[in-house]
DNA sequence: CGACTCACG
DNA sequence: ACGTACGTGAGTCGT
């Protein structure tokens, strides 16, 4: 059966503004209900996939309602501007997406949706979409009323019987009668007074009706009740007469006139205009594309330099069907010397992933070639051929899947996907379709043809941004090195982790029983919720902080507390016990790879806007390291079979050395060139103290104002790192800067830099846009000034250990030691190695550490070697 | 799926 | 007067 979609746009354009948070796009304007809308119609199309669609709009406040009523409405707050300036955009959108939308002087969005549905033939299925139960009038055989209970998302399908379910066994045409008794704030219809939901129910469902409720005034149960139902007779006929939504609206009624018609360029511009990145690929596949006329470039008018590559009819797919066509096409490319666009896909565990679906552009054409049909050897000869060029998006599995076979993928000499990431590095996703959608004016939804399309344009952007340099000498060969340190992993003594996880578990069972006992109650110690109620209301301890949503119970929360009530105790150790195990025990055994015995860690190279790598599944960047207990975790981290020892060489304070360097700070630069005890020397300096009369204490307070400059210090933040009053802090801070007055003035300059060009830099060039440097709000401006300070710093310590990465890598291998590095964890690389080339490589990785760049300090980096991970330290 | 907490640099 | 350290990922709870 033909299905009808009929939407009560302002309805659902209402709770798209309230539910979302205030989008914008670049020009500022609001962006938020028009996307929460679009999202919602997309689930619908989804859905339902209906034949004929119209979304129905208020069109303005005045309808034949508010003649009759002057005060219909009347209380209803007004639209805020920031939502009402999204109608027309709404409406302009639906129409060039091809979704008839209506709207009519003197009618609301209900009479249309009524009188569209009422007219409907019985061979049509009618569904109708809103917040507003009044709607639920509506309802009859093949009419439903699909109901936004709360937010977005979710939406209850009323019929007759779901409806005379939740009504008390009522029919749908008596929603009109209860509105006439209980009468509707929102719409400001008055109703009888002291007439609730539940009165009303309870009367219609004797009484039927508002007229018979009335004809019977004298019989209803309560006084009080009989009194009101008198006085406010015409009332209460008045309130149904609103309520009844208009059946005759003078309109075309005919389904057929609201077919979709489909997308147009327009719609397409608009949602790029709108920042709606993905939305026109979205709705591409549920909705037609309308066709665009021959020779029609869009809407700009101008002859896109993509209307070859940007239109799917301009590619002929070709799948490669046998070994002959294989061998003939991977001679024609080899000696083509053509750059190679590709996409590739791989699936199983290493080191046996399989390569599936590979797509080339060639010639023009888009070969589909699958590995597992025919061909394999010859594929595997083009991708290890360093001067067959190609380009490819995340090649990090390709490399893997290829070191599989005991090949090497060679010649990458493009990745669209890096490059986004470093024109943009805050976005969530650099997957392909995402990026084609995001720089090309028409995207072919991720496949190959997208990847040739977009390597010019991505290279124009990188060399407007001053990225070429970084993307080819660091990040693209660095992707290689990744690779392998993924495919090698790290040995997990088993047993050990079997062990600790045994003991540890009974450990943290007999502190939970522990801490149940002296609560005098269960509760779940995991729940920061419910240990709130036990310490706060139960036990009474002082509140310290608070959350958003209630107590705070963090660590610094509980030391507070500490000496207050035995439980504290207790559930610190718990924390830490449980944190463990969980994370860091339990988490890590299923990733054990059955083949390798080794944990495989994934090194993401597009996760962080400074330019550093992120480490997940698991975690490698994390192990403890800081408590006693936690250096355990350590000692299961060992080397694998055929290796001697692990060797753990970090660089010493790298991000102070960058930047005295790039502040030029006379006083630290010297204070690193005589290789001095920095902190110390900050000590002596903020305390105005010979250096050999800086005690400890002196020392661990000038070490945590060292970091808090590095991180854009406040005097708040200090003050509380340290535990003292923000005074004391604020003076901490104006001693440093009064000595250290390169370091102000470089901060000073990174701030300015920022708000100038709207971005800062790191001393390769690698950028970070902060457009929040010119918010209006306070807080959102200040946290653009502390990552104006910060990123560079941060970022130049990535680019600084990646291109160590590609030394040691480059040595080693020139070396022929067996020797090979396992982990990166920011300042520190981790290597396994054997007895007898320890001395070899500790030199080899300490000097292309230290030599990586030259800076105005020496960079320092320290060499640790051990049987466990934890010894190596 | 967001909030909270906590592990690391 | 504003309220705060920078950058990550993961486990858990509770809506």
């Amino acid at each position: 059966m033909d299905k009808f979609l009929i939407i009560d746009g302002s309805s659902l354009i209402h709770r798209a503004f309230f539910a979302l948070p205030a989008f914008t796009n670049q020009k500022g304007v609001n962006t938020g209900a028009v996307y929460g809308l679009c999202n919602m119609l997309l689930k619908l199309l989804q859905e339902v996939k209906p034949s004929y669609m119209a979304v129905a709009f208020d069109k303005s406040r005045k309808s034949f309602r508010t003649e009759k009523f002057a005060d219909y409405k009347g209380q209803r707050k007004a639209t805020p501007p920031e939502l009402k300036e999204q109608f027309p955009l709404a409406i302009e959108l639906l129409s060039a997406m091809g979704i008839p939308t209506l709207e009519l002087d003197n009618y609301e969005a209900d009479d249309i949706i009524g009188t569209l549905s009422a007219a409907a033939p019985k061979d049509v299925e009618v569904i109708i979409v809103t917040g507003d139960r009044d709607e639920f009038q509506l309802i009859r055989e093949n009419v439903h009323v699909y109901f936004t209970k709360k937010g977005i998302t979710t939406i209850a399908d009323y019929d007759e019987n779901a409806f005379s379910a939740e009504y008390n066994g009522l029919v749908p045409r008596q929603i009109i009668d209860l509105k006439g008794l209980m009468g509707d704030t929102s719409d400001n219809i008055p109703g009888v007074p002291g007439v609730g939901p539940k009165t009303a129910l309870k009367l219609i469902s004797e009484y039927q009706s508002v007229e018979n409720v009335l004809d019977h005034a004298d019989a209803v149960k309560g006084k009080s009740l009989q009194e009101k139902l008198q006085t406010y007779r015409d009332q209460a006929l008045l309130s149904k007469e609103l309520a009844t939504i208009c059946l005759t609206v003078p309109m075309d009624t005919r389904p057929g006139s609201y077919t979709l018609t489909g997308l147009t360029e327009k719609s397409r511009v608009l949602m790029q205009d709108l920042q709606f990145k993905n939305m026109w690929t979205r709705f591409a596949a549920v909705l037609p594309v309308e066709k665009q006329a021959a020779g029609d470039t869009g809407a700009s008018g101008e002859p896109s330099i993509f209307s070859e590559t940007a239109s799917q009819a301009a590619y002929e797919t070709v799948a490669i069907g046998d070994e002959a066509q294989a061998r003939d096409l991977a001679g024609r490319i080899q000696r083509s010397g053509a750059l190679l666009p590709m996409t590739y896909r791989t699936e199983g565990l290493l080191p046996q992933t399989d390569l599936r679906e590979v797509q080339m552009v060639f010639e023009g054409k888009r070969l589909v070639w699958d590995p597992d049909r025919c061909g394999r050897k010859e594929l595997l000869t083009l991708l290890e051929n360093p001067d067959v060029h190609k380009a490819i998006p995340d090649p990090k599995e390709l490399y893997k899947y290829m070191l599989g076979q005991q090949r090497e993928l060679a010649g990458v000499t493009e990745d669209p996907a890096l490059a986004a990431y470093l024109c943009e590095p805050g976005e969530n996703s650099y997957d392909l379709k995402l990026v084609a959608e995001t720089y090309l004016p028409a995207s072919c939804g991720g496949t190959a043809q997208d990847v040739e399309a977009l390597v010019p344009v991505l290279a124009e952007k990188m060399e407007e941004r001053g990225l070429t340099k970084l993307y080819r000498e660091i990040e693209l060969p660095l992707t290689r090195i990744l690779a392998e340190m993924e495919a090698t992993g790290i040995t997990v003594e088993q047993g050990m982790l079997d062990a600790v996880t045994e003991s540890m578990t009974q450990q943290v069972a007999g502190l939970e029983q522990l801490a149940r006992d002296q609560a005098g109650e269960d509760f779940n110690l995991n729940s920061p919720r419910q240990l709130g109620t036990i310490l706060f209301e139960k036990l009474g301890l002082p509140v310290i902080k608070k959350t958003k949503s209630g107590y705070s119970t963090d660590v610094s929360v509980l030391e507070q507390l500490r000496g207050e009530h035995p439980i504290i105790e207790t559930i610190m150790e718990y924390r830490q016990l449980s944190k463990l195990l969980s994370t860091y025990l339990v988490a890590l055994k299923p990733l054990i790879n059955p083949n390798t015995g080794r944990i495989h860690t994934h090194f993401n190279q597009m996760a962080t806007v400074t330019g550093r790598l992120s480490s997940t599944d698991p975690n490698l960047q994390n192990i403890p390291t800081r408590t006693e207990v936690g250096k355990q975790m350590r000692r299961m981290f060992v080397p694998g079979k055929g290796y001697d020892l692990l060797m753990s060489c970090d660089y010493s304070q790298v991000e102070l050395r960058i930047m005295a360097s790039m502040a030029g700070d006379e006083l630290l630069i010297d204070s690193f060139r005589h290789g001095q005890d920095v902190h110390a020397r900050t000590a002596s300096e903020i305390f105005g103290v010979p250096l050999d009369e800086v005690t400890p204490y002196m020392r661990s307070k000038a070490k945590t104002v060292n970091f808090g400059i590095i991180y854009g210090i406040s005097d708040f933040g200090l003050g509380r790192q340290l535990g003292v009053p923000r005074g004391e802090a604020a003076q901490y801070i104006e001693s440093y800067f009064s000595r250290y007055t390169g370091v102000r003035e470089y901060m000073e300059r990174e701030k300015q830099k920022a708000r100038d060009l709207g971005y800062v830099e790191t001393l390769f060039g690698r950028r970070r846009y902060l457009p929040d440097i010119h918010a209006s709000n306070f807080n959102r401006r200040s946290f653009a000034e502390r990552t104006a300070i910060n990123t560079p710093i941060q970022g130049t310590a990535a680019d600084i250990i990646k291109l160590a990465m590609l030394k040691v890598a480059r040595e080693l291998k020139k070396a022929g030691v067996k020797s090979r590095v396992l982990l990166q964890v920011h300042d520190e690389l981790v290597l396994e190695i054997t007895r007898e080339e320890q001395e070899q490589v500790s030199r080899i990785v300490k000097d292309a550490m230290e030599t990586a760049v030259t800076l105005s300090v020496p960079l320092v980096a320290e060499i640790a070697v051990g049987r466990t991970w934890a010894e190596a330290k």
